[in-house]
RNA sequence: GAGGCUGUAGCUCAGUCGGCAGAGCAACGGACUUUUAAUCCGUAGGUCUUGGGUUCGAGUCCCAACAGCCUCACCA
């Protein structure tokens, strides 16, 4: 076995009185910090035929051992850091015989730190030469395959550290995930937005049309449900007078997983009183730049074939406008609509005309918008939670922001009469399922609208799928660092 | 939930018509003080995902299970 092998380095390295398992290891500095370095290395002519003489800085390194070429009483390594790759030499000669012992235990995928002198090889390749070599671990298990690192992407997946490691561009990936959302939340702050953390433990799952997670409170012997969405305790903070305020936080559904899907997913939800959904156009166009901003994305971004421009402002369109122009039937033609659904096997019986339109929207126009588009005014009746307009009392004051048919955000003037609430609340659209439904009944929620909530514009974006466009990746998985598996059978 | 594809050494992958289980990397032993996907010589490494079945004989064919990926369903 491999693992043999290196436990026996492990034991050498205990007789020579060196701890494999390392320690604190002050003042080294970044691989990359230390590649930026090489213009400082002083070169002046060597003699006759040989190459120039050169002084370099001194530096530390430490990271992981990802190549190895001994060469006699000479070893070429690679070490890697988050910030970058850099060659060592370590000559037994220029070690001594005590290092060159505890050299020789060193295999890929340990952890080493190292002083020495940054400068070239005859071949020009920066290297440090190494002075002093320190072990800060050892690993046990042998590194995937030293060309194509990790590819199943089940032990990506589960061995997610491996594919930090050796997989290209994976760590910078999900460092680009966390500018981004530091990026948002950055200008939301600065925008005068309050984060605040809501429970994610509720006992009405609303807000969205979802099914929970459940769960159980033993003290109180209640039922209790993992979030779906922020969107009613932020309502709650508007009433009580926070009039700028977001989420940024783990939502929670029950569903189905897929390149788009994950079971718990990050969203994003901002309200501000006193606005609208076209103020909120606004903020996602502001949010978006400066997430682009923040990972150093200009122009075009690539999507698997698509070309996504990001540039500002977004195109607004209305969903019956997008409606006729892909389906070939006017929205308002409900017999028309009636037809296509029929031909589309959506069933139509007993069914309120807006859920079927609704239906046929998501199946003919949603996957054709590439956008950024902000689909704006949608029907009413399927948008319990939204103002109506005051030209027509059909249309809901609502934008959605499609890019790649993929929705990425959806945002309301939202509806804040307590009695329209409780009435939309109360009503069971015809021909939809109690878990498809958003109307759920909160009287809590309810009474704190009797309270006044103030006239307000709110957003919500899905991070994750963001994250996705932004960062050019085809699954979900590919931006959560660990995404729901099946528990491997032991 | 349905269908398709995949599962072989630690990793990446071959394996033809059903007839001795293969390679590269990694590992181990040896040579090498300027290599860089180091090179050269040698060695070792397998419950072919699991369980059944067909067959003289199964990695290969059939059935089932498990896991992953994709498509669909589900999912504003």
């Amino acid at each position: 076995m491999h693992e043999e092998s290196r436990r026996a380095k492990l034991a050498r390295l205990e007789e020579l009185g060196v701890d494999p398992w390392g320690g604190r290891f002050d003042g080294h500095q970044a691989i990359g910090a230390i590649r930026a370095l090489e213009e400082t290395i002083e070169s002046s002519p060597g003699e006759e035929g040989k190459p120039p003489n050169e002084q370099g800085p001194q530096v530390r390194a430490a990271g992981r051992v990802v190549l190895q070429r001994k060469a006699g009483k000479l070893i070429f390594a690679d070490i890697r850091d988050w910030t970058g790759q850099i060659q060592l030499l370590i000559g037994r000669k220029q070690v001594g015989d005590d290092s060159w012992a505890v050299a020789e235990c060193v295999d890929l995928g340990d952890i080493i730190g190292v002083d020495g002198e940054l400068k070239h090889t005859r071949t020009g390749e920066l290297t440090i030469f190494v002075e002093k070599l320190h072990y800060l671990t050892k690993s046990i298990e042998p590194p995937p395959e030293k060309h194509k690192g990790l590819t199943n992407p089940e032990l990506r997946q589960r061995m997610r550290y491996l594919d930090l490691v050796y997989g290209d561009g994976v760590v910078d990936r999900f460092l680009d995930r966390t500018k981004i959302v530091s990026a948002i939340r950055n200008s939301l702050t600065s925008s005068g937005f309050v984060e605040i953390e809501g429970p994610t433990l509720h006992s009405i799952a609303g807000g969205a049309a979802a099914r929970p997670f459940t769960t159980h409170h033993n003290a109180l012997d209640i039922p209790l449900f993992m979030r779906i969405a922020l969107e009613l305790h932020l309502k709650r903070l508007l009433v009580g007078g926070i009039e700028r305020v977001f989420e940024l936080g783990r939502v929670y559904r029950n569903e189905g997983i897929s390149p788009r899907h994950n079971p718990e997913f990050t969203m994003l939800e901002v309200y501000q009183a006193y606005g609208d959904y076209r103020s909120m156009m606004d903020l996602t166009e502001q949010l978006i730049s400066a997430a682009l901003a923040a990972i150093g994305r200009e122009g075009p971004i690539e999507w698997g074939d698509k070309q996504i421009d990001f540039s500002t402002p977004f195109a607004r369109r209305t969903y019956d406008e997008l409606f006729a122009e892909h389906t070939g039937v006017e929205a308002n033609d409900s017999a028309g609509v009636a037809r296509l659904a029929e031909k589309l096997d959506i069933e139509v019986a007993g069914r309120h005309p807006d859920v079927i339109k609704n239906e046929v929207f998501e199946e003919l126009v949603e996957d054709k918008l590439d956008g950024p588009v902000f689909v704006i005014d949608y029907p009413a009746s399927i948008c319990p939670l939204t103002k109506r307009s005051r030209q027509n009392s059909d249309v809901a004051e609502r934008f959605e922001l499609f890019v790649a048919g993929m929705e990425i955000a959806n945002a309301y003037t939202e509806l804040n009469d307590p009695d329209l609430q409780e009435e939309l609340f109360r009503t069971q659209l015809a021909g939809q399922r109690d878990e498809d439904s958003m109307a759920k009944m909160d009287h809590d929620f309810i009474r704190a609208l009797r309270n006044g909530m103030p006239p307000a514009g709110g957003l919500g974006i899905g991070i994750d799928r963001l994250v996705m466009l932004l960062t050019g990746s085809q699954s979900i998985r590919d931006v959560i660092l660990f995404p729901l598996l099946r528990p491997e059978s032991s």
